[in-house]
DNA sequence: CTTAACTCCGTAGATTACTGTAGAGTTCAA
DNA sequence: TTGAACTCTACAGTAATCTACGGAGTTAAG
């Protein structure tokens, strides 16, 4: 029994395309060919599509994601792959602590403009105009 | 008194390129030519690549600067630059949720594995395998 | 005057993750 | 057998934000 792209696509709910690139970009293995050229698929490509989304979900990259495959496809330890893990988690918060700045300086420029009169002297456009002469770089 | 490009990127701290790439992004206003062609720019033009760069930095993209800055220039009301500003927070403050779930999962299974043996049997590898049957979409 | 440094333009490339198209061949059900 | 639906490849396009390159003209210092 496999399954011929359409199928694979339906039933891990991608598109065909998707699939496609995905097997360009060396996360899904290029499974046999009909004489006629088309892809058949064993029924645990679904998994490892499922992979692909899960870990998409929890921030990995294509990338990051290959990597994953690779070392689950045997060239790994456990340690690398928690190692992967914890990058990427460091990657997570290092974001979060960006956004968070980004947070709190925006709801101050929100919270100082009260939001009438003419452009000319918001606090808003005043502080991005005038204000933070930065003491470390971008 | 004007500025040639190298002049104002350097002041600016910012590369020639992008100085011209803004430009043609109606970022920054084109500046009169000398008669070879060469740009003149005015000194405040130094401001307003400065703007460009704060307002970067608080996680406004090149569109909606470009926003704030028609309206600097003179289309607007303070109420839109303060919309504009909150809309930005709340997507801010969304993409943070985002990150928090993400980091929460990768913590969970950061911990769940001891990083000792072989891939086969990983906890994060198996939560990606198996787990999950997300009941609401990606 | 020479020459290094600067500037011009238009276009192409890098990154990430797809999405779509054209044109041709294949499969399957009626 | 016909025709709809499916699949193939290769390539172009999207969004965002630059960055680089080639080839030619310009400016400024010595």
């Amino acid at each position: 029994m496999s399954l011929k792209i359409g199928q694979l696509a339906k039933q891990a709910d991608i598109g065909i395309e998707t699939i496609r690139f995905y097997e360009r970009e060396g996360l899904l293995p290029a499974p046999p060919r009909s004489a006629s050229g088309y892809r058949h698929y064993a029924p645990d490509a679904v998994s490892r599509l499922q992979f692909i989304r899960r870990a998409k979900h929890l921030g990995f990259t294509l990338a990051e994601i290959g990597e994953l495959l690779q070392l689950q496809d045997g060239s790994g330890s456990r340690a690398d792959v928690k190692a992967l893990t914890k990058r990427k988690l460091e990657k997570v918060e290092q974001r979060i602590a960006d956004l968070r700045r980004m947070r709190k300086e925006l709801s101050e420029l929100s919270g100082r403009c009260n939001g009438k009169g003419p452009v000319g002297g918001c606090p808003i456009i005043e502080a991005l105009t005038t204000q933070g002469e930065r003491p470390l770089s971008d």
